[in-house]
DNA sequence: AGAATGCTGAAGTTTTCACTTGACTATTTA
DNA sequence: TAAATAGTCAAGTGAAAACTTCAGCATTCT
């Protein structure tokens, strides 16, 4: 079902994982070639690169090849989106908060 | 691997399927029946109800049974949960952007 | 050159996910 | 009271997700 696959599902995707968000989190730190990175993770390299690409296809990470050596960094541009989207949200359920006001409201004076 | 679910780890899966995400938006225009709300998803009633009680347990919605019916709101929890964690995880963020500056600077101040 | 390092690719396994079917229960309505 | 309505429950299906293993292939070090 739902034939769009949007670029927010896959961010939601993305972050909904903890090794994937603690991937970003060790990446805060700094940039880091991918064994370094997946050093302190329980799982192969593989799995972790498998993690990485998930991770730059929704522009969260990105991650350039020198030599043998691929280094990965943070890239902002995913956590706009999801800024974006929050705030856009955030703007809608407000609304909707303010309708739950006034019928709470019209509610006290009818008693 | 990650033995620790977190609430997080759910809300961002709640929030990563575009049909849960849809129910979220009607929902925003009130309260609503289950059926009702189900209507205009090319879905089973099962599949609706299924959704419904994945985001009920992030606290994004909230239903109540009365007589046969079971209504179906807006549970603002679950997205103050991320909205929080967006605020946290931006300052960490900056941090490293303010890292890289800093790191660019003292690059230029070798040459 | 040879060995170690850092990563890549393909294929297989197990679990989880989104969804269905169909049979059932409780509440309204006619 | 019978029939329609609203939702529930248990079990099953197919595809996607999160891994694994293992065999390769450049690059770098000795």
């Amino acid at each position: 079902m739902m034939e769009t696959s949007t670029e927010i599902d896959q961010l939601f995707h993305a972050l909904s994982d903890p090794t994937r968000r603690a991937i970003l989190d060790r990446l805060c730190s700094g940039p880091m070639s991918v064994s370094s990175l997946a050093a302190p993770f329980g799982i192969t390299l593989t799995a972790v690169v498998q993690h990485l690409q998930i991770l730059e296809k929704c522009a969260l990470v990105r991650t350039e090849k020198v030599g043998r050596v691929r280094t990965c960094r943070i890239e902002p541009t995913g956590f706009d989106a999801l800024e974006r989207w929050v705030r856009e949200h955030r703007t809608i359920w407000e609304k909707r908060l303010d309708r739950l006001g006034t019928f709470l409201a019209e509610e006290d004076a009818s008693k």
